[in-house]
DNA sequence: AAGTAGATGCGAATCATTCGCAAGTGGGAG
DNA sequence: CTCCCACTTGCGAATGATTCGCATCTACTT
């Protein structure tokens, strides 16, 4: 299972953002995190060290999303995970499983693949009707 | 095959921009695409309204990379194309196809999947074995 | 309990991207 | 070929995400 990682002190801003992103199962902006832990003594800035920290010691995945254009973190669930985002309402809906192949065929000899990130983009199905409309 | 699009207007800035992406075989990003147009007077801002219109004309297509956190653009060959992106140096490898399973499975009744993004990260085969040294 | 390497509060700086507006121009109407 | 005007662009300011700098603070070691 997923734990605090033991390289980082154990202090308010870390625990904060750790505990946050356990009770969370969704990936967060820096700026959610932030209104989320309603503590206004975690600065944006300090939340961002703490995810990038996280990062580093492989606790956190960091996503990206082009509209708006953000990084969207969440905890390391081991579990390989993808999300199917509605271009006009910005829900994130997970994937049952990763749609890709097993062999990634790259043109350039000797790349060494280490992962891999996918986004499936579409229309939630509110909203599928509504553009119709 | 692909041609300007023939809704807009053949300016200057929106000819030196078609032309650069058409010979250009690869996604740039904005300040790419201004540098390479070696002619000061096309501004930055209206290089990034040129290709929003592409992008709405369907002349180009847009792709994100994570690190540096940007947007990049090439010309829509209607090829269905994908990028490694090696982590260390950033340089881009296209994938010889697409890796994604025929069939998407989202978890949520009704959502229609239009499109999507696959990026592979890893290393390339140079900083694999500078990493390694 | 003290010392110190590493964290944080705080705000300024940086970088990508968008916006506002006055001046300029492509291309259809005549 | 010229006029006209909706659409574009030059230019720079504004916005929003992210990072940096530094003095102060604090978690952990001894």
């Amino acid at each position: 299972m997923n734990t605090y990682p033991t390289s980082l002190k154990k202090t308010k801003a870390r625990v904060a953002v750790y505990g946050l992103l356990e009770k969370e199962n969704q990936p967060l902006s820096p700026k959610e995190i932030q209104s989320r832990l309603n503590d206004k003594d975690i600065w944006l800035s300090t939340i961002y060290r703490v995810l990038q920290q996280f990062e580093k010691t492989k606790t956190i995945v960091r996503s990206s999303s082009i509209d708006p254009p953000q990084s969207l973190y969440e905890l390391d669930r081991h579990e390989h995970k993808h999300y199917a985002v509605c271009l006009r309402c910005h829900q994130r809906f997970a994937l049952g499983d990763c749609p890709l192949m097993d062999e990634v065929h790259v043109d350039a000899k000797g790349f060494q693949v280490l992962e891999h990130r996918v986004e499936v983009l579409g229309l939630c199905a509110m909203c599928a009707i509504e553009v119709r409309g």
